[in-house]
DNA sequence: CTATGGACCTGAATGC
DNA sequence: TGCATTCAGGTCCATA
């Protein structure tokens, strides 16, 4: 389910509402990808201080009652994982098979609903702390914000032999991209997913830099992607797969061209593009 | 260091 | 209908 532009929404959704809630319960169901790290009691009379993003993490700062504007309390890290929502509710209705984590707040509960179980919520004292620096500390550059730099981002790519789109997804150059918006984004500026990125020259690159940071915007404006089963913390689905031009399109027609889009296999997932619009 | 494949887990869709 | 197979929005880890 969520790449940049999901898990994006949902921090939007979220903030507003929770900010300043207080937690009171923590109830946690079948284990998730990684361990709390922390007893769950330890959450209990913390506020949620921020929601904050960095690639596909969402960031929940807590804060102490003796310093509810300092978040020094700690962090929660979020995943979603493949199939993971996190959905925001006043009351607290019954926590459903699939609730693995629920913060109960005097604001509303926070539960992440994650059938497959391949997300996480992991307790972090501060971002130096050596489980926060394992799941951050590789990560590249926010594509959203000024930090993501033409020059660096060309440099970057221009160093690895890997096919783009795999450069794309992998995380190191540029965060946020997954497996629907490389696919997408690469049909956009014609290029070849399995193009090496040492053979990319500074003006497509430079077009692909731009591309992305227009898509994910774009995705975020529109609510998201909904496949099957994402929404926003207040329920609501997204509407950017009305714009999705290539993913999941396999053998249908490419909407610029009109030749078969094809499906493709990289690094055990499935690549959509167009042979005509992307030559190389 | 890179590249590759496996692992984690459930549910929906497809095929025989 | 029932059962087996394939696929799914992520990413860490072991192995070569």
């Amino acid at each position: 389910m969520p790449e940049l532009p999901e898990v994006e929404v949902t921090r939007r959704s979220l903030v507003h509402r929770i900010t300043g809630a207080r937690i009171q319960r923590v109830v946690v169901g079948k284990p998730l990808r990684w361990a709390l790290g922390c007893p769950t009691d330890r959450l209990i009379g913390l506020t949620v201080q921020a929601v904050t993003r960095r690639g596909k993490y969402l960031l929940l700062w807590l804060a102490s009652v003796s310093a509810p504007t300092a978040a020094d309390a700690g962090v929660l890290l979020v995943h979603l994982g493949m199939s993971g929502s996190l959905l925001f509710e006043v009351g607290s209705l019954p926590v459903g098979p699939h609730d693995h984590f629920v913060l109960g707040t005097d604001l509303g509960a926070l539960r992440l609903r994650d059938p497959r179980r391949f997300g996480a919520v992991v307790y972090a004292p501060d971002l130096a702390d050596a489980r926060a620096v394992k799941l951050l500390g590789h990560l590249g550059m926010e594509p959203l914000s000024d930090e993501f730099d033409v020059g660096r981002f060309v440099g970057a790519v221009r160093r690895c032999r890997a096919p783009i789109k795999q450069i794309l997804l992998g995380g190191q150059v540029v965060v946020g991209v997954g497996n629907i918006y490389a696919s997408e984004v690469l049909h956009r500026v014609g290029i070849h997913p399995q193009c090496p990125g040492n053979q990319l020259d500074g003006g497509r690159l430079e077009r692909l830099h731009k591309a992305i940071g227009l898509l994910l915007q774009q995705a975020v404006e529109r609510g998201g992607t909904t496949l099957r089963d994402f929404s926003s913390a207040d329920g609501q689905a997204g509407h950017f797969q009305a714009d999705v031009s290539v993913y999941g399109r396999g053998g249908q027609p490419c909407f610029s061209c009109g030749h078969e889009i094809q499906r493709i296999v990289q690094g055990q997932r499935s690549t959509y593009f167009c042979a005509v619009c992307q030559p190389c």
